[in-house]
RNA sequence: AGUCAGUUAGCUCAGUGGUAGAGCACUACCUUGACACGGUAGGGGUCAACAGUUCAAAUCUGUUACUGACUACCA
């Protein structure tokens, strides 16, 4: 067979995915074991505007790992794949595409016709994301793939939000809110951001106390806002103003007159003391307001420009124009204090950065209060769910709950879920299933639907249940019962409070269970310096380039070898080094499989080994499989790459096929050789399917090509499949096969190689000389060392191997002490400098001796000796003993050479 | 302002009480029939500082410094 030198991931990534999703591998189906343990996850719907970022692989290659995994060990797995209509961004991409193609704006067509639009639209780019989830080979089911906008999943959001709001927990309200002028929506406190303005103003303002001479200053950021004032508010305890409390303001620029009131809220170290109050456009304003029967004067319109209340001179200006006429003519009046430069925090809108305006609205709401004890109840009852990392997430996730506000959950958009509210000519609200069902309620067929739609947040946060057919009316489907709840969910920090908490809050409430039982949350991938990746710095990485350079593989395998749970730097250097991996492991097939006449795939060769470097081997790989399984478990992914990455390279690799290389490669056909033949190539084949979760379409390939596999090496679910190493049975480890005698044994063989190898390289013996191995030994010792003389003599390029109780070689030889008293030589007649081995041997003694004075110091520390438990005690003690053999043996060295 | 996290080899990071680890980078040697995307042998860290608990601290506690994240407020 002709392999060619290096891997090419391009020809493995072109093949495998559509075999796989041909076969319909990915979907539960593919088991037939009637009592397979069930497995899911749902993927976190990306938006159906977005592409693949850096940040999405990492979850997804998590999640796949986790899913190839549990599939390989013969659960029924289901990994749900699905996008999200995302309102505000879709909205605002297509309005985008509207302007430059057709110079229009969406109310010049009307809301059907736009709709339609993003539909189009959606038909059109959806398949981006899709396509690119294929590219990083994750095992989903597209047989169910989902949009939160399928008429099933647009049903469940109707239904639960009649429901609730028949509970009274929806509710309709007018309150102050976050509102985007340009968007021209409301936003929930999560989807508004901070923005810090250095070059910010703070304006102080003189107001005129009425039938005096005193002016009393305000400061404000928004001196536009004035216009709306309703009160001036100063702290009752100020003795500064205590004598104004009850007064009256001549408030200017408007000739209305409004109170001096005191209220705790004021803190009397800001600014000036005295708060103007504008209970239109400020949220606390607003609480001050209620607190004290105040008018709420909006003195703007939805764009942010001002409207009529804010008087003749200012309506129509934008929102900074009439910040500064009002400045000019407080100046004019000569009642501008001053103004001074002040550094502040702006919200702006998550979306499109537009500095969000608290603005007096009727909007839709969630009562929070009922929902968030569900799921402070769970965790407190339940632990649940269990979040990995468990510190901090636990902690910030249950003290937000605790905080919780109520949830605006109206937009004023017109993409998304139409929220089913419905209204009479006279302003009856009739809540309902369908327009039907509210006529009836309404007695009239004369009813206008609610022009706003649903904070997307509101469909994500049935996503667990809603995509697996729960829809309110159908409640129980096979797919429920089997996945739900789902076994874990993985996602990002930034979404716990607007997506986790609230799946758990109505998975509760609609269903009776939680939607997940852990929650893994991942860190976020930074650029090589350590800087958060954004568009407008340019810094971010896209992995459809990384895939094209280093291969889906490589590129999985470094992230998940990178996930511990905290934020990460993202080094090309890293994915290089695993693309080497993916080499290495290439090539490590090539050599099996160029010497692979006779051999075949065959677990037998795993139980009846006899040689020391065949028994060590199957014992780290049952070590590595233990190992392994044990880490996925906990989700501890770096470890699990670790282990895999230390097995195949340092102890498969660099040991174990140079061990076993003479055998393969004899030129002598025998049994001996075909059981060698078969042996690497069955324990070859075992450490592919353990990798397979991290590097799905490299092991596909290599083991698609191995002699004779076939789906009897598939779990028992998947007997019938077409073969595929996806439905390899994964290795769980046998107790049976870990010796440690035999690692040992292979410890000892190692260090004395390595020794010599140490030898050749500091007296520079070439690599072409040959010297022979003297080796002195107890009778043990000299066992091992005869029955692996041919590896031995083989991977320290020596000559012979002399094997006696004792040293008997000429001065002129260099010396090693090994593990356990064993002695080594090298005679170099003319080779030796004899100053370099003199400070060779002086240093590895001294190395001893700092070693040995410090753990003799420990052991004369009379309550080390008392208190620490007696086995380390009496490891100490053994290793002093070994210590001071070595030395001894070094000390005699030393004198020899002098 | 509050809460939390981090500070370990030149770089990126593992490591939760018992002799400091990996990858990359670095030095020397090597085209040894799987692989130079390779092999062999090396060098390099008083684990941020200080104090405490302990027979024993990178690891537990406290303080400080720096970095970062989140939450809230900001007239």
């Amino acid at each position: 067979m002709e392999i060619p030198k290096s891997y090419n991931p391009k020809e493995a990534e072109a093949t495998h995915y559509q075999t796989w999703e041909a076969n319909n591998c990915f979907a539960p189906e593919i088991n037939e074991n009637p009592n397979a343990k069930p497995f899911s996850i749902v993927i976190p719907p990306p938006n159906v505007t977005g592409s693949l970022h850096i940040g999405h692989a990492l979850q997804h290659t998590l999640m796949d790992v986790l899913t190839r995994w549990k599939r390989m060990l013969g659960y029924r797995t289901l990994f749900l794949v699905g996008v999200d209509h995302a309102g505000i961004s879709t909205q605002l991409m297509v309005t985008r595409q509207l302007k430059k193609d057709e110079h229009k704006m969406p109310p010049d067509i009307g809301r059907e016709a736009f709709v339609e639009k993003v539909w189009a639209w959606k038909n059109r780019y959806g398949d981006t994301i899709t396509n690119q989830i294929r590219r990083e080979g994750l095992s989903v089911d597209w047989s169910r793939e989902r949009f939160t906008m399928d008429e099933s999943l647009s049903k469940a959001v109707r239904e639960v939000f009649v429901r609730l709001y028949e509970e009274g927990w929806i509710y309709r309200g007018k309150r102050i809110v976050n509102w985007c002028p340009k968007d021209k929506t409301v936003l929930s406190d999560l989807e508004v951001k901070e923005e810090t303005k250095k070059d910010g103003k703070l304006f102080y303002l003189n107001y005129p106390v009425k039938d005096s001479d005193v002016k009393l200053t305000v400061a404000t950021t928004r001196p536009e806002t004035m216009l709306g004032d309703a009160a001036v508010a100063v702290n009752p305890d100020d003795e500064r103003y205590r004598d104004l409390i009850g007064k009256t303001i001549e408030l200017p620029l408007t000739g209305r007159e409004i109170p001096i009131i005191a209220d705790e809220y004021v803190d009397t170290n800001f600014g000036t003391g005295a708060v103007k109050i504008t209970p239109a456009h400020d949220p606390n304003d607003y609480e001050i307001g209620l607190r004290h029967d105040l008018p709420q004067i909006s003195v703007m319109n939805q764009d942010a420009t001002m409207n009529a209340e804010a008087g003749a001179e200012f309506e129509g200006l934008e929102r900074y124009k009439a910040r500064e006429k009002v400045v000019e003519k407080f100046e004019e009046l000569g009642l501008l204090e001053k103004i001074d430069d002040y550094e502040m925090v702006l919200p702006v809108c998550e979306r499109c950065k537009t500095v969000v305006e608290p603005f007096l609205s009727e909007q839709w709401f969630v009562k929070m209060s009922e929902m968030r004890d569900l799921a402070l109840d769970l965790m407190r009852t339940e632990e649940s769910p269990h979040f990995y990392p468990r510190v901090p997430h636990e902690k910030v996730y249950t003290v937000w709950l605790e905080n919780l506000k109520d949830w605006t959950i109206s937009r004023q958009l017109w993409w998304g879920h139409q929220i089913p509210a419905w209204y009479d000519e006279a302003g009856n609200i009739y809540v309902a299933r369908t327009k039907e069902a509210a006529m009836e309620q309404a007695k009239t067929a004369k009813l206008m639907q609610d022009a706003d739609v649903l904070d997307t947040w509101f469909s994500s946060a049935l996503w667990a249940f809603s995509t697996l057919g729960w829809d309110g009316e159908t409640t129980e489907t096979e797919d429920l019962k089997l996945f739900y709840p789902t076994d874990v969910l993985v996602t990002g920090r930034d979404i716990i409070f607007l997506w986790v908490s609230r799946m758990v809050m109505s998975g509760l409430k609609f269903t009776g269970e939680k939607p997940f039982k852990d929650v893994i949350i991942h860190g976020t991938v930074l650029d090589k310096n350590g800087q958060r990746m954004s568009k407008t710095k340019g810094n971010g990485v896209d992995p459809l380039d990384v895939f094209d350079k280093y291969g889906v593989d490589a590129t999985r395998i470094t992230l998940a070898g990178s996930s511990t749970g905290v934020d990460f730097a993202w080094r090309d250097e890293k994915v290089e080094s695993f693309r080497n991996f993916a080499n290495k492991i290439w090539n490590a097939t090539r050599f099996c499989l160029m010497n692979s006449e006779g051999a075949k795939v065959d677990a037998a060769s795993l139980t009846n080994a006899e040689s020391l470097n065949d028994r060590w081997i199957i014992s780290r790989l049952n070590k590595t499989t233990f190992a392994l399984n044990k880490a996925l478990a906990t989700y501890q992914f770096h470890e699990a790459v670790q282990i895999l990455y230390h097995f195949f390279w340092d102890d498969f690799c660099d040991w174990y096929i140079e061990l076993v290389k003479d055998e393969i490669t004899s030129d002598t056909v025998n049994t001996k050789r075909d059981a060698a033949r078969t042996r690497i190539l069955t324990i070859l084949e075992q450490a592919l399917r353990l990798l397979h979760p991290f590097m799905p379409f490299l092991t596909e390939e290599l083991w698609q090509k191995l002699p004779e596999v076939s789906s009897k090496l598939h779990n028992d679910a998947y007997q019938n499949a077409p073969q595929t190493i996806m439905l390899a049975d994964f290795p769980t480890g046998d107790a049976a096969l870990t010796d440690e005698r035999a690692e040992s044994e292979m410890q000892i063989v190692i260090e004395l190689i390595s020794k010599v190898r140490n030898i050749r390289a500091e007296m520079n013996i070439k690599p072409g000389d040959k010297p022979a191995i003297h080796v002195a030994a107890n009778i043990d010792l000299q066992k091992i060392f005869q029955s692996n003389e041919a590896q031995i003599l083989k991977l320290a390029r020596a000559e012979k191997l002399q094997i006696a109780e004792s040293l008997d070689v000429p001065k002129a030889s260099a010396k090693a002490v090994l593990t356990g008293g064993a002695e080594i030589a090298l005679p170099l007649e003319g080779l030796i400098d004899f100053a370099k081995e003199g400070e060779r041997l002086k240093n590895q003694f001294e190395k001893l001796n700092v070693e040995g004075e410090r753990l003799n110091g420990q052991l004369s520390n009379r309550s080390f000796v008392e208190k620490a438990p007696e086995e380390k005690v009496s490891d100490l003690r053994a290793r002093i003993a070994e210590i001071n053999l070595q030395k001894r043996a070094l000390e005699q060295n030393l004198d020899a050479l002098l």
